[in-house]
DNA sequence: GTCGCGATAGTCT
DNA sequence: GACTATCGCGACA
């Protein structure tokens, strides 16, 4: 994935950069170990637009890498326990970003289950996401194309669409069906986690 | 399987 | 000082 490539899928608008993004792969080598996870579930945070995104009331020195460019990742610390990550799209100075909400384990899952300390569970929220990976605040800044935590593009599984739903946790502008999950083709029931 | 609740600390007001 | 873009556990059914 070169940098050229992310400024056209993550560039333009934050919602289909969501959507894009569905599909895609999340891999990480740390310690000669690789792990990777196919997401499935994303939400999309529009900056200045967007009452609900850190990037809202402008510039903080937590949010400066929502302000970089496309495909930059970023990392913040929720709730003072878990990290969740981003992916930056628009910009650069634009602010939207996409959360990574949850994938399923297509690699490393036995590393996985050792970061997590339990073998079920391992990447179906965004705090888990983010541990199995092992991707923590270092992380914050740098770019999906170049830096250790990298995008590899990729479609759907066959048999699956896109849903949207309200986001989770949100408690302005909640009504904005901005999360996107990755369901079979015949349920319409909301089970991403299954 | 689903629901409710407490822990926990960085960030902003 | 208040507020989280959450998780895991224990009660239920």
């Amino acid at each position: 994935m070169t940098g050229r490539e992310l400024a056209e899928a993550l560039g333009g608008d934050v919602l289909e950069a969501a959507r894009w993004l569905l599909g895609c792969r999340i891999r990480t080598v740390f310690d000669e170990t690789a792990t990777e996870v196919r997401l499935n579930e994303v939400e999309a945070y529009a900056g200045d637009r967007d009452p609900a995104s850190h990037a809202y009331r402008g510039q903080t020195p937590r949010n400066t890498s929502m302000f970089g460019p496309p495909g930059t990742l970023y990392v913040y610390r929720s709730y003072g326990i878990h990290w969740c990550m981003n992916i930056v799209a628009a910009g650069p100075g634009i602010a939207h970003a996409v959360l990574l909400r949850g994938g399923e384990p297509v690699a490393g899952e036995a590393t996985m289950a050792r970061r997590r300390g339990r073998r079920d569970h391992l990447t179906d929220g965004p705090g888990k996401c983010s541990q199995a990976l092992g991707v923590d605040g270092r992380h914050d800044g740098t770019s999906v194309a170049t830096g250790p935590v990298r995008l590899i593009p990729g479609a759907l599984a066959p048999g699956y669409v896109v849903a949207t739903t309200p986001r989770i946790g949100v408690s302005r502008a909640a009504d904005r069906p901005w999360r996107f999950v990755a369901v079979p083709v015949g349920d319409l029931t909301d089970s991403p986690t299954r």
